[in-house]
This record gives C-alpha cells, structure tokens and sequence, in this order.
DNA sequence: GCTGCGTATAAGACCGATCCAAATAACAAT
DNA sequence: ATTGTTATTTGGATCGGTCTTATACGCAGC
C-alpha cells in the first residue's frame, strides 16, 4: 500500500496524553480540555498539566485528534507546473493563506501528467484532504470532475480549469486580459497583429484567442488566421512563431504572445531577424514574471497577480469547506496591463 | 488549536471496513487483509470484498491505518522560497521522488521568514511527519537544530544548511562552482574580477565568496575585498552592484554574480553603462535558470542541477526513515561550468 | 440536615483501521 | 470415522485522542 515508518520515540513509546495524566495526577479527559484551552479546568490543574507536558516532552497527535472528531485539517494542492514561476507564485499565495487559516498543505506537482494527477489525488483522498485546490493538467479527461462530484468534497479550480464544469474557481480573465492587450496595439495603428504561442483546444489559449479575437472585431478588423501561430510555451516555441509569422506574405507589426517565456523568445528573435523591438516591431507578453521587467527593453505585459489569486482560491476553498451546502462560485480576476517598452506606433511603410 | 471540518458521506456517516465486512459477510479483520494484499485470504473471498468494496464507494483511511500501526507515509518539505524558482525545482525533484516512493508530501513555505518556519515545522511534527526536508530561512536559529535532534526525527537539509550541524545534507558544492567561474575568467586573462550579489553571513554567500578566493589565491592574485560588492539577491541588486563596482578606481573587467538573477541585472547595468557583455565586459551567473540561456547574450553561468539534487536529498532522506540509528550523511553534488556567450577575453586597455 | 445547583474532574465508549491469538474450515492421511 | 495439518477467518484489544455522561465537591437556601 505504501511504505511505513516507526515514529516511536526514544524510550521506544510515544508519549500520549495517558502519560501526561499519569504524570499530572488528573483522567486523560482533563489533559484534553487542557489541549484544547477549556475554560472548564482550574487554573491550578491546567499548570500542572502544562508541566507535565514539558516536562514529558509530549506532541500532540493531530491525525489521532482528526480520527476522533472526524474532521480534517489538511487541504490538497495539486498543481500542474511547479517549475512555471507563474504556478509556483500561485502555489506560495494558496499555502500562505492556508497556513494562516491553521491548515496544513498536502501538495503534488503533476507535471502535467493525467496519471499521475489521478493517483496522487487519490492519495490526498485517503489522508483526509478537507478540500482541494486543482491546477488541472492538460489532457485532463472530464470523467475527473464527474469523479470529484462523487467523492463529495469541495474542490476550487485555480488559473486554469476543465470545460463545462460546475466545481467552483478561481482564475483570471483571461479574455479581457488579452483584449486590453490588443486594444493597446490598436491604439497605437496596428492592423496587423499576431498572436503567438499557446497550445491549441487548450482552455485557456481558447480564453485568450477569444479575447484577441474580440478587440479585433471591435475595431473592424477582418480576422486573419494565418496570424494565429500556436507553438509550445517556452521561448523556443516564441522564436519559431515569430519565425513564422515574418515568413507570411504580409507579415504582422506586433505580436501578442501568449505568455511572457514566449515573448522571451518572440524577443531574441526579433532582434536576430533585426528588428529593433519597440519600434520596428511590438511585443506584448502575458503573466508578468518577475524577469519581464528585465529584458531589453522591459516587456510590456498582462499582469494576473498569481499570489494574489491563490490567496482567493484559498479562501474560496475555505468558504466552501465551512459550507459545503453553497454553491460553487466561478470567481473571475481582472488583470492589468503593465506598460513598459515594447510596444511603438506601427512603423510607415518603407 | 485549528479549524475543524466535517467529512462525512452523503449518507452522513463514512463508509469504513465494518460496512464493507457487512456487505461482504466477512469480518472487519478479512477485509483489512484484502485491503492490504494479503495472500492469507481466499480467491473467492477476496473477490466479494472487492466487490463490496466498490459497490459502497469505499476509502481506505490513511491516518487511521498509520495511527493503529504506528507508522507514517507523510514527508515534510520546507522551502524558504518557492517563488525563487531554483528552489521550485528543488521542491519539484523531491516531491517526484517522494511520490514515487508512496510517500505523500506536506509542504510549507516559509518566505525566509524563521518564525514562521518554526511554526510549520510544529504542525508538521503533530501531523507525524516520518522525516523533513529541510531549506534553512536565512536568519534561522540555530537553536532549531538542537530541537530537531531531540524531535528525533530524520533532517536532510537541502540546497542550503546551518552552520555547524550533523543534521544531514544535500548540497552542491557552491565553492567548487564559483572557483570553476573564476578560473575559466583567469584563463581568459581577467585579472580584476568583482563578485557581485548575496547577503555576507550566509552560507551560501560564504561559499561561493571561498570559492572565488581560492581561485585568485591559485592563480596568485592579491584579493581585493572592494571587488567583493554584496547585494540583494535579485536583479536590482545586481544593477546596484555593477554600478558599484563600475565606479571604482581601478574598475573589474569581468563580474562573477552570486546567482543568475543578480546576473540579468548586471547584464542590464553592463548595456546600460554601454558595456557589450562578452567583448568589454564578462559576466558569469550561478544557478542556470531556464532563462539563463534566453538572455542577450546568453548567459555563462554555473549549473547545480536543483531538480536531481531533489530526488537525491528525498532519497537520502528515505534511507534515514527506513534506518534511523544510520549516521547522518552529507552529500555534496559537484557543479558543471556551462559556457554561453557572456565571457571574452580581456579587453586591452584603451 | 437536606436539597439544589454550579464547578471541576473522571470513566468509558468511540473514531477507523490493524494486530494477535484463537477458532474454524478444508483436506489429507490413518 | 478420527486425527493431524494447513489454509482461512474471526473476535476483541489497541493506536491516541475526544465525546458524552456521570460523579465529587462546594456552598447557598430552606
């Protein structure tokens, strides 16, 4: 089933609250009420119960505790990408709102991998996990969410989440974000505008294609979808889409990338190709890492504040676990766009 | 003491063996050894226990199971920095392997911040965490190390240790590292070679600094601590650094930087002062982050490989879980030089 | 002195599993 | 049929806490 371990203490036996008791003169009962600061136990008795335990070097026993009361004090975080800044700054806002509410984290990092997303949450079940916070893996099959449903414990979905749901999230708008970012580059006279990057049928590429798609129309533009460049998230997928897209018969004047590790490389490549960026071209990135500021020049970007965000899925999760009765809430963050320097006015045609 | 939550079925009681035995017509005890893949138990029996099983919906209890057996299947994983994503990775390696192993984890980020460290670490405990993964917070006490050896539970450090331990380790060796940076910067006939970045007292910043010494020392060369400019670890603190050094009376010819991040802020300064990196100027970073090679140019830097030193420090750990009364070991994982396009050859002087 | 009542403590069952020793079943050998 | 031996199964105690329901003790009021 799993490996097991001794955890007994020197004298070969853990001290419990019996021995505590033992050693303070009063039931294991009394130790109790002292654990848990009853107002019930004389002042006197508390101090001799709170000497023995020091003096016995006594550890309280949550999971024993949690059997009893049958509650829990552990929540599941299962993210997708712990090596993607963006998740791992999500994964420190929803543990640090967790601790603070006196929970304890269980975390797994999937990897992007169905499987063993599956088999951990599996595990995270039979530990007890009070909830869920799920950064759900691409190829995430939906027979999970019916799965989630039955195994009836509350369950947030953050940054991202799985089509046609009905479990409750927390994520950003991906849409409007992208939207903002294209009425920039059409305020500033851009006509032509590529989106690179992302992955396709993926939800949130759809969400921001969507958003793209949307500014485009607002301003009349007939949609061009040999703009459309999907490629893989990392800067090599950025470089190749440019590639790409300069190779068309009528090449763009910025590009929209779908996250900032692809306008990283959207960037190397449109210097390679001799493009001064910010003037001769404008790239707008999504995510805002904290190395965005850093490139040359700095990236202009869509910011969705990942910490922030995992501390509402925490307390969305928090709500739900204190009231599982009330419906799931589809919580959705605006982002912002951060303005730095590259994007220009479309170049005059030579 | 913390917040409780119901975790009951829809039919208001959990399903556990007693039902399962029930619905079987066997006792709790064969059902136990079904669960558990005993051979003890009948083809036929088994078969009916499973079905049972599955037609209940049932869940096996973890914390029930470890309670009776006096065991335990959880690790607990202390990150002083998710948000660095070096340490994402470190945290990505261990919790792989710890999954593979059947090994759930509980992990905390502490935001170098030891009091709260402290108090996660005391949960943990409660929680019967069979051993820890340990990143010291800077400024932690080392009065924590003696409470770890009376909690008598198995410590690995990783990435980063208390000074003057024999708690156990997994480290790479940070001195080896920058002396290979400085040496390929001697070989290219840098003389004036500024380190730049990291917080003095620290460890880790003393390291590397040793390292960065014994290069000098090697090749001869008087050190020069007005060379040796601390500085946040982050790319603001590398642009204050280059400055700093820049503005010396006899300026470096090349900086070796306390880590990548420090690095791109040095790579930014260097522009800005209208240095181009690689011919007036060299930079070599430490930890080579996935964008080290995404910069212009790209980085030279020192690779230390977090996500194997991962998998090594849980194994190291698992190995201490499964005999405890073993000594506590330190491993120290040799760096490797990874050369880009940040070094040139000395310029001549003008 | 007796009853009533609030305060402080105690006894014993219980949470959901596993362990151990003992009982039973199955089957071969006599 | 009886006995021995091995293969399966079971009852009941147990892990370390908490819950519910007593009980002991003061002390006020009659």
């Amino acid at each position: 089933m799993s490996p097991r371990v001794q955890t007994s203490n020197q004298e070969g036996r853990r001290v419990t609250v019996t021995d505590v008791a033992r050693a303070a003169g009063v039931s294991r009962s009394t130790v109790s009420l002292v654990l848990r600061n009853s107002p019930l136990v004389k002042r006197e008795t508390r101090r001799r119960v709170e000497e023995a335990i020091d003096r016995l070097g006594y550890v309280y026993n949550r999971n024993a505790a949690n059997l009893r009361r049958r509650t829990s004090d552990m929540v599941a975080m299962v993210i997708n990408d712990l090596t993607n800044p963006f998740f791992a700054e999500l994964a420190v806002g929803l543990e640090e709102a967790l601790e603070a509410a006196g929970y304890v984290s269980l975390m797994a990092n999937t990897g992007e991998d169905p499987v063993r997303q599956r088999r951990v949450m599996e595990a995270m079940r039979e530990h007890g996990a009070a909830g869920f916070i799920l950064c759900p893996a691409m190829g995430t099959e939906t027979r999970l969410v019916a799965a989630m449903r039955d195994w009836n414990v509350p369950v947030i979905q953050a940054m991202r989440w799985l089509p046609g749901v009905g479990l409750g999230s927390v994520v950003p708008d991906y849409a409007l974000g992208m939207r903002m970012a294209a009425e920039r580059l059409l305020a500033l006279g851009h006509r032509r505008i590529a989106f690179l990057g992302g992955i396709e049928g993926n939800v949130v590429t759809t969400e921001r294609v969507r958003g793209y798609r949307a500014a485009l129309d607002g301003a009349g533009i007939a949609p061009d979808p040999s703009l459309i460049v999907p490629a893989a998230v990392n800067p090599g997928g950025g470089i190749e889409a440019l590639r790409a897209a300069l190779a068309l018969e009528r090449p763009p004047t910025a590009a929209l990338c779908f996250s900032d590790v692809v306008a990283f490389g959207v960037l190397d490549a449109s210097a390679a190709a001799g493009l001064t960026v910010g003037r001769d071209f404008s790239v707008i990135g999504f995510d805002d890492v904290a190395t965005a500021r850093h490139t040359l020049p700095p990236l202009t970007t869509v910011a969705v504040y990942p910490q922030e965000l995992g501390r509402r899925a925490a307390a969305a999760l928090l709500r739900r676990i204190a009231d599982p009765s009330e419906p799931p809430e589809e919580e959705i963050l605006a982002p912002s766009l951060v303005v730095r320097g590259t994007c220009g006015p479309v170049p005059k045609e030579a």
